[in-house]
This record gives C-alpha cells, structure tokens and sequence, in this order.
DNA sequence: TTGTATGCGTTATCAC
DNA sequence: GTGATAACGCATACAA
C-alpha cells in the first residue's frame, strides 16, 4: 500500500500564518469574524501553501455537498440533452455542482440513489425508469417528464394530454378520420397522458377510426408498427417520439409513400432533423426548457428547507406546423 | 439552524451487535478476519438499523471515492451520448461510480477540476474545452477525442487524419475536382488533422481546387459557409460535422440544388438521420465504442497505479458509403 | 479474533 | 477576536 500523502490542510496553514486552526478556518469558511490582519496572514498562507479545502472533510462536517444530481434513465437518448444542459446551467447560477448519472434498469435506478444518499448529495432532479420504484425520503427530488406511482411526489412534466389533444385535433381539422398512434412502453405515465390526449380530441368527433399500436420508443417499432399498419393505410400516422418516426419514415421510403401526399405524419419533440426532413415535421413541442429551469428552481428551495407542497405540475407544450400534414 | 439528525453510524451497529467499533468496521468493508458468529451478528444489526456506510467518511479515510467523472464541453451535442454510455457501462463493469460533468468555458473547465479534485474523484476521462488549459498532476486523466497541449498525456483519438484522407480520396475517386471543406473551429486538435488528412488526398492528386471555410461546429456556420461558396458550386462539399452537414443541407434545399445530382456531401459522424436523410449521407465514422472502452480501461489501470508510459493513441475510422456521392 | 485508540480535514462550541 | 477541543463516521495499527 502506498503511503498516504498528506494533503496541505488546513492545520499547516494556520501554523505558517501563525494562528490557530479554529481562526484559519473562519477567514476561509468565511462565517465568523477576524481581524483585517490576521486575514491577510492567514490569505497569505493559503495561496503561498496552494491550499484547497477538503470537500469531502466540508460535507462531512456540514451535511451540504454543494452538488445536485441529474439522475436520467438513457444517456443515448438525446431528448435529455436539452434538460441536462439547462439544469447544469441553472445548477451552476445557484451555487451548485451538477452531475449526471444513469441507470439502466430499475436495480440500478435503485442502486443510484443509495449511492447518491450515501455521498450525501444535496438533491436529484429525476426522471423515473421504473414507475414503481420506491424513493428515498431522506433527500429532496423532483421528477422531470416523468413521475412515479410514488406519493407524495414533486414532478414538473409537460402537459402532454392537453398537447396530443391539440396535436390529434390538428389532425382531424385537416379532414384526417383514419389515424394511427404509435406510442411506447404502456405503463410510462406520459404514454398514458398521451394516449389520453388522442382519445380526448377523437371523443369530439364522428367517424373516426383510430389505431393504437403500443411497443417501444425505438425506431425498430416504429418500422414494425407502420409495416403491419399499411395494409390499411391511415390517413395519419402520430408517432409519438422522434425514434418511433424515424422508423416510421424509413419504413415509408421503402414502400414509396409521400409524406404529405400519401400520408400525414406528426410527431412529438423537436430534434434538428424534423426542420429539415424531406417537407419538414409538423410536431408537438414540450417546454423541455422551462420545465428543467422550474425543477432546478423547485429542488433548490426544497435543499434550502423551504416548505413547499407537494405537486404535480403540468407545464403546456407547443404545436410546431411544419409540412408533413395534408389537407383532405 | 436545524438540527443535525446523526446517521446511523458504525457505532450504533457495534453497540447493538455487542462487538467492538473496529470489529464492525471489519465485517462491513470486508477486510481483516472475523468469526462466523459475530460477522453474523454484525450483519443482523445491520439490516435491523437498515446501516449504510457513510462514503464521505469511507472516501476520506481511504482516499478512494469508487468514482470517475466523465468531463465534457457540450451537454447538448450528440456526440457524446454514445461515448457516455458506453464509458458509464464499462465503469459499473469495473465497479466505479460514473458521473457526468460539464464545462461551457475554460475557466469553468479549470473549475470543474478543482472541484473533482476536491472531492477527490480517482478518475477522469476528458474531452478537453480549451487546448491550453494546464492539467491537474494529482489525479489520473485520460483524454477523449480531443488532445490538449499540456504533456505528458493520456488520450484515446480518432485517426482523423487518416480517415479524412480516405474520405476525400473516396470523392477524387469519384471525379470530383472542386471541393469545399467546411471545419470548425481551427483552434481544436481534431480540426487540425481533418484538414491535414484532406490535403493529404488532395496532394495526390492534379488539379484539385480545394476551398476551406474554417469557423465554428455549428448548424449556422455550415448554412453561411454553403452560401457563399454556392456562387461557385463546388462538386463536393466536406461537413466535418454533423451540425455543419444540416446547415448545408438547408442551404442547399432552400436553393433547391439536389443531391447527389447537383453536388455531392459527406460528413463525419453518424447520428441517426444520417441514414433515412435523402438519399443517405456517406460519412466518415469515429469509433466510438472503442476509443471509450480503451479510455476507461486505460484509466482504471492508471487509478490501480500501473505504470503506464503516457501515449497518444489513434484508432481508426470506418467510411460509410451512402448515396449522397454522386460520379463525375 | 477482538477491542481501543488514533487520525483523516473540517466546522462548531466554548472558554479566554 | 482568538485558540484549544470536541465532534463527524470510518479505517487501521496495535495491544490484548
């Protein structure tokens, strides 16, 4: 075993300043007072030692670790790139470190919150994997875009039912009465929100046939889903995230079918490529980043000891009307 | 101030298994010999007071904190998803705590060390922000993608250079004469072999006329580039990212040129759309898994204290070849 | 094998 | 204002 290497504590900076540890530690914690000349002793000390407090010591001693964490259940998906970033800039503006951590399954998300707590970080904005997994209670959360069957929980998502109403209900204004929805995995609240939304703006209207095809947010069911729908083609097609129409797409290429001329497509959120894919994507838009900027702001004041009820808040998307709808 | 509410220490364990604080201590880190008998109950007053270790404390006696940062400039670029999942998998692999951390500027990106430092992380993979940035001695780094200037070093790179001499030979093959290379930001390690590797190709070849528009990583910049150069079109435009490469391509949509009939595109890169964009985009791929499985690999060694002589390494890339290359 | 005592680097409490 | 001193929770050397 290697020896340990002393780090420059503070005990070496108060004895070069000349003064006690407890009067070292206040100039450079900052609370307390001293003397205008002892400070600059003890400054003095410290840059010509290169000191740097030990965080791990820090948060031992005061239960604060300055750090929040993002905890996200798929690193490939680039849906969360936008929250991360403006979490991590929000993070940063209130005083804190952020980092990101993931899990991949449901023992993992589980595993990452033992850890967390055991480093005692100050706070996760989370975005549930498993529905069902129970939550610490010893640390604030707030969930993002998704949320648990815990209660009582903090959540900040988007208003998706709302949101796929008025996607659904654009839709059949455009004179659209055979429709398809692909969404994913059935027991993710936001696919039931989803759902609920299309069945919502259908309810309103006669006539229409509605087909609802439930696997994966991936691109394989996309491709699947709109190759069994075919037969009959569908006025429209709702494929409920970006991968799901990436797949529905590739498999439009391939049977020759154009998008709007055959065939209606929207989607939901907004990566670079809908703006400029063949007609453009006309697409539902979740307020990715006033939801983050809200949870950010939402979990500093529950760090801060605030006492604040517990909610659900539900944050209104934008439909983005771009070519891929057709008239009928 | 609130009251601090003390953990559940080893303390409260020892007392209620009836043994010794450093007999506990024994039965939980797994070190030194215990009998059966007490490690049993040991492991009875554990699950009883629901202990966990506490790892500040852990991380500051033994000077290990389990965890790796992965330390990168843009939350928001694609890029890196891949290389963060895949470091994160390998690090669980290898019993680490993986987290993400983000710097938008040089003087964050100094920061983000300290605190690491601080915190006394044992690792870092690195996708250096500012080249010149000097590096901290006192924990291992690995680089990733990019190379700064300080040395001696540890990085994992592409073999750019040599993969854009394949990529602009594979044009040349084609017959194409007049190609515009549009690159970042000049500064950058990897800008600097791209174009190297470009000019490699093109010296062997006669009467090539090569134009370069060097100015960010950008979706704008790759639409500002394409303008002007349209004035002259060339037959072959290099996007040297996939950012620059959906910028042409709303350069050229909005001009209504067709590819690859009226001008061929590559890029470098691979992101989902690459593939069901138009006519396919023929690119340039890094190897991503690999260079990021190597750098973690490469790391845990460093954090176990092999001597491992500081290098540069370079794997190569893999030429997609789609259909926006046309013949001349 | 087991228990005690010491130290890791802080912050907080308390006399002075 | 200042300087000892006691925690924080753990690991380890050492004595038993």
């Amino acid at each position: 075993m290697p020896e340990r290497k002393r780090d420059v504590s503070l005990h070496d900076v108060a004895r070069l300043a000349g003064v006690g540890i407890g009067t070292a530690s206040r100039v450079i914690s900052g609370r307390g007072s001293v003397s205008e000349a002892t400070r600059r002793k003890v400054e003095e000390a410290v840059s010509a030692l290169n000191y740097r407090p030990n965080s791990l010591a820090r948060a031992m001693r005061s239960d604060q670790s300055h750090i929040i964490a993002f905890m996200q259940p798929d690193l490939l998906n680039e849906f969360y790139d936008v929250s991360a970033d403006v979490i991590h800039r929000a993070c940063v503006a209130a005083g804190y470190q952020m980092v990101i951590t993931s899990s991949l399954t449901a023992e993992e998300e589980w595993e990452s919150f033992r850890w967390l707590a055991d480093y005692r970080i100050d706070g996760i904005i989370h975005v549930p994997l498993s529905p069902t997994l129970p939550l610490p209670v010893t640390m604030p959360i707030v969930q993002l875009n998704r949320v648990s069957a815990h209660r009582p929980i903090n959540a900040v998502l988007a208003d998706e039912r709302g949101g796929f109403d008025e996607l659904t209900t654009y839709l059949l204004q455009q004179g659209h009465r055979d429709v398809l929805v692909i969404i994913g995995e059935e027991h993710h609240s936001s696919t039931q929100f989803r759902l609920q939304g299309v069945r919502d703006a259908v309810a309103r209207y006669q006539d229409v046939r509605l087909r609802v095809s439930a696997g994966e947010f991936t691109r394989e069911w996309g491709y699947q889903a709109m190759n069994v729908a075919v037969e009959e083609l569908p006025h429209a097609v709702i494929a409920s995230s970006p991968r799901i129409a990436s797949g529905v797409i590739q498999a439009l290429n391939e049977m020759e079918l154009r998008v709007p001329e055959d065939i209606s497509v929207v989607s939901f959120d907004d990566p670079d490529w809908f703006s400029f894919w063949g007609p453009g994507m006309t697409t539902l838009v979740p307020p990715l980043h006033d939801m983050s900027a809200r949870a950010v702001d939402w979990l500093t004041r529950l760090i801060d000891g605030e006492e604040i009820a517990s909610d659900i808040v539900h944050l209104p998307c934008t439909l983005r009307i771009r070519g891929s709808v057709g008239n009928r």
